[in-house]
DNA sequence: AGAATATGTGAATTACAATTCACATATGAA
DNA sequence: TTCATATGTGAATTGTAATTCACATATTCT
């Protein structure tokens, strides 16, 4: 109906972190810098898929690359991440029964 | 490729809240409780669609109902998002050009 | 009870992000 | 310069959330 959206534009930001591939790749990255294949092979997922995730990241501002010989190295942002990671967990403990039985589980295996 | 989903799981919550409706709804309940009658109004949305992101918040823990006569009252659960919101837009302010330039623009109107 | 108001709901459709795959590029080693 | 390694990219496909629409339900008033 309406499309003026003059207001409010951190849907984007909260989109780009609503998968568990992007969570699990902010998880592991909150330990230590890693490059895609080493993300790839830790969180056992597809190396293209894996890039295609942290493009849209990096994109919004979650990691930085860094280039390091024939490795582009993906660090997390973690000024604003890391508290944010912990207020929605603190949220999703205390209010949200939906999160805790995840939505995941419903979804078929390819 | 894998499917076990042990840790991290405030994917949903994220997801939650990425639609444009949905934080134009949280914006709105920032200042006052409402039914959705009015929601639908001040957002200039249909009605139903409305109703369905409410559900969606509300099985997050985003926002409670009461009911009152006829009405159904819906109030934001403030004690989270509040904070989250800040962080969010203090993020996109600082890091997220993406975000600022809003994906939402590109898309078609009906 | 019947009408008006307020809201919920489920199923079909639509829209779009995620995934996949084949290929492009870039770096360093032999 | 050829090969191996590491990564990026675009386009087609797939999966799924958002939207729409017609109908169900619930409350209050007359």
């Amino acid at each position: 109906m309406n499309n003026s959206h003059a207001k409010s534009r951190c849907n984007l930001f909260f989109e780009t972190l609503g998968t568990r591939l992007k969570i699990d790749i902010i998880t592991e990255l909150k330990h230590e810098a890693l490059n895609v294949n080493e993300l790839a092979r830790k969180l056992n997922q597809e190396r293209s898929k894996v890039s295609h995730a942290l493009l849209s990241l990096s994109e919004c501002g979650f990691v930085n690359a860094r280039k390091e010989g024939k490795r582009r190295i993906y660090s997390l942002n973690k000024e604003t991440i890391i508290p944010l990671i912990n207020l929605a967990e603190r949220h999703v403990k205390k209010y949200c029964k939906a999160c805790r039985k995840q939505r995941t589980e419903r979804r078929k295996t390819k």
